[in-house]
DNA sequence: TTGACGCATGCCTATATCGGCATATGATGC
DNA sequence: GCATCATATGCCGATATAGGCATGCGTCAA
């Protein structure tokens, strides 16, 4: 009996945290420094158990770190994380330098075609 | 009457599309050159349909382009898309390296406390 | 100890996929 | 047209979220 294999375990994986647009959004703001959860939610116009679910999110692949302080937990941006992607798409840097190329080479022949009509 | 407001749409974003681990892994496979589906499928141990849908993402957001080549399609890389992801990420390139510093002085502050006791 | 405040979690609904499978669609050659 | 090869799609089952809301939990101050 083979049971329908769903979609696969893709959770805890940084490409899949910063897949969601608002969670991009916190990561920038937090270039600017630590906050604590509300202030973050107000500022993006999330509510506070959105905004700690997704900070849940961030935390568990590593891209931000949390502190007490006093009452509040500040929570602070680790960017180590985003290198890899930085480096994975650098890997296509050739590919996308080239494709301009040929996208005009292709231009210039279609200029060309029409020319000689 | 408030209907819950589900998950946002994410779909036909790149961010999206190359959260997919196998997505990543077509794009790799395709900078050696253009394939057709069915040799992708093979090499990358997927099944045809499976990676006709993975292609059919990657092509809805602009990330491979596809030509008929007599009884083939045979699809190409565009890496242009994954140009705004590299920079989205160098946006933190500052913040990395500092991370790494400030754990480099956390890890010293620790040492010299210990030598201290 | 008891509020009050700040934040994390649990529960629920609606939806978005992913994978497998069968099948429709398309193009080619006879 | 018809058989055949190459791909794309549709349908289904199982899961993974995202958001809204209410509530639990932990910390601090009086």
């Amino acid at each position: 009996m083979m049971l329908p294999m769903a979609r696969a375990a893709t959770t805890s994986d940084v490409f899949n945290a910063i897949a969601e647009p608002q969670r991009r959004e916190i990561l920038v703001l937090l270039r600017t420094g630590e906050r604590p959860v509300t202030e973050l939610a107000q500022e993006l116009g999330m509510t506070q158990p959105g905004a700690s679910k997704h900070l849940r999110v961030l935390r568990e692949v590593g891209l931000v770190r949390d502190r007490r302080a006093g009452k509040q937990r500040l929570y602070g941006l680790d960017a180590r994380g985003l290198r890899p992607i930085h480096e994975w798409t650098g890997g296509f840097e050739r590919f996308w330098n080239e494709s301009f190329d040929r996208l005009d080479a292709y231009v210039q022949d279609l200029k060309q075609a029409r020319q000689e009509e």
